[in-house]
DNA sequence: AGCGATGACTGGAACGTTCTAAATTCGTCA
DNA sequence: TGACGAATTTAGAACGTTCCAGTCATCGCT
């Protein structure tokens, strides 16, 4: 062990590199290089002593080197609009997990669904050179906001949402066959003059859901009256003011499918206000299935979606564009199922399933 | 523009470097690199030259060749246990918001409680030469799994949970106090019979919240009785175990503090199927005040732990330390305050602050 | 006019890997 | 006993930045 004694105590020690694992192995920092990523041209005793070096060093890889000089990252790059929600983090969840499992390493972000954080977002990764995106864009998003990694042959999936007019693999759930099962089982209940409630016209779900929505009417020969469609913030207040609105039509609503659960929430919690009860008399179902949806008092009948399903799907449709070196465009869409509750009266409380 | 034409329509374009923007911009490498970190020793009309020259071809800074030279990367890692968790995704969510507004990307990663899979992600946040970490330690963590950054002299903060016997700063919430202004509320209604349920022996939070409930009752000359303190895994299905024993006693339990919200769920729950009802005949106080405690029915009462405030203060941490290159070892305690709702009876149910 | 100081810019050597091409070793076969 | 090919190993040139140590003007003074 004849190494430079200097450097023994220095107070910064310099860090340890593949050469100087060569150097105690007795090797070339090639063969090193080798070893470190796992080649089988290299005879397993040689392998053997290259390994115990690393391990006597305290050795640790270097990722920016490797990549500087490979033009192949390990890093992907995943920007969630809104990782507070349950609903969002469970879709990271799931697309962390299929990429730690390919040994990639994640670069999360949250945007708030602001696009202009969104857009530094995606600046400092395309900086970060990650070798695959997956984006659940903001709302607002442009398609050109991804233009740059589509020009540097970078893979990106959009998951949960799609942006009009680009052409990019995306992974989104069923949702206009979502809403129309959904539809369906309140016509089934006897409702005729059912809303629409929350969200935006400029959410590709929202505008999905409501297709749905005004499919399944027409199909069942109920006309579909404008009146019934409100928009709203995706969120509590926003059921709440919503539900107000399709309460107070000359002829109202006797029950309303919601955007997502959380409008469902704020609708029932509105619907209280007006003296009214979700699963008494008047029927609710929310979109997404969030865990809360069992546990709401009234139970909410709403439409499940896998969300870390979506992210993993997402995660491995990214992973095949990675690893053939081609991007594609597929669109994806995961199926739906309605979960039925108490919240349209189809079911009285009991012991839930939350118990068993 | 005498450049190589060959490179043009390449299948495979060549990657735009400095060297190409300096060549355009004419001035030399170095100078583009200066305009690049912003430093003011660059005549201005000249750095104009250069901005330009990056816009007209597109030119996107490879931060991993900057590390290589610079050896401060700009990417900090952050470890969460469970992202699912709405609880630490805010915490994310907070720490994420201040690196952000330094400049900093974050590597996110999900541990999922396991240990082993923390040491994979740890080992792949080295690698990636993260120049901080925060990390919410899975359960049973060894202190030993971070020596790693100490030697290297990497900051490293713990949030949310501390590790014992570990020299590293922290950020956690003042479980003691919380647990005890908790249970003098419950001792106020009357419950003298109060149980701890929930959490594990081995997790620090569980230790310091019993801490602050046998504290209280010792205070209130309440002998503390072993057989109400119940562990169990900090879940629904936990609370609900955990709630069935204490009333399964031959002095059964009238009340009882959770180690969290979300077993304050289960115990809520078990407690119906006993034929009791929180906030009627039995006191139920739950921990963290995650967004469904107010929400659900009845509303709990908890105490309120400001994770996205724990989140962001851990990154202020990191950041000065990282600012300064010198690790420090303060453990921050931020304050928690109980938030009074129906489960204990303390107030009946009325239109409460989500409608205003 | 000559001097040093200041300001603006530049050339080239790192940084720690990977990759290519070539060198070396080794076993086998004629 | 060579020669041949396969199996191993290696030297050295990238990769795209940053930083050090200048260089070259320009400017204010005496």
């Amino acid at each position: 062990m004849a190494t430079d004694p200097s450097r023994r105590m220095a107070k910064h020690r310099r860090k340890v590199t593949i050469i100087d694992v060569a150097r105690t192995a007795g090797v070339s920092k090639s063969t090193v290089s080798l070893v470190l990523q796992g080649s089988p041209r290299v005879r397993p005793a040689t392998a053997e002593k290259v390994r115990a070096a690393i391990h006597r060093l305290g050795y640790v890889y270097n990722r920016g080197a490797a990549n500087l000089r490979s033009a192949h990252s390990n890093v992907v790059g995943m920007v969630i609009n809104d990782l507070a929600n349950p609903f969002f983090a469970e879709l990271a969840v799931g697309i962390e997990s299929v990429f730690r499992a390919s040994g990639l390493v994640s670069l999360i972000a949250h945007t708030a669904e602001s696009p202009n954080r969104q857009a530094d977002v995606l600046k400092a990764m395309r900086e970060q050179a990650v070798c695959g995106l997956i984006i659940c864009p903001a709302r607002g998003t442009d398609a050109s906001a991804l233009s740059g990694f589509a020009r540097a042959g970078t893979p990106v999936v959009l998951a949960m949402r799609r942006i009009p007019g680009s052409r990019l693999a995306s992974v989104v759930p069923d949702n206009a066959r979502g809403a129309a099962e959904a539809v369906r089982h309140l016509l089934s209940l006897g409702h005729r003059r059912i809303a629409f409630v929350g969200g935006h016209d400029d959410m590709s779900a929202q505008r999905d859901r409501c297709r749905g929505y005004a499919n399944a009417l027409a199909e069942a020969g109920v006309p579909v009256d404008p009146a019934l469609i409100v928009e709203s913030p995706p969120t509590r207040d926003g059921g709440i003011a919503a539900i107000g609105a399709v309460l107070a039509l000359d002829d109202p609503a006797d029950a309303a499918l919601c955007f997502n659960d959380v409008v469902a929430f704020g609708a029932m919690l509105g619907l209280r206000h007006h003296g009214r009860e979700a699963g008494r008399d008047f029927g609710i179902v929310g979109f997404d299935d969030v865990r809360e949806a069992g546990e709401h008092v009234p139970a909410l009948t709403t439409v499940a979606v896998d969300s870390a399903g979506i992210g993993a799907r997402a995660a491995q449709a990214a992973l095949r564009m990675i690893e053939s070196d081609r991007i594609s465009a597929e669109e994806q869409t995961t199926s739906v199922h309605l979960v039925v509750r108490e919240s349209c009266g189809a079911r009285t409380r009991g012991i839930g399933r939350e118990i068993a």
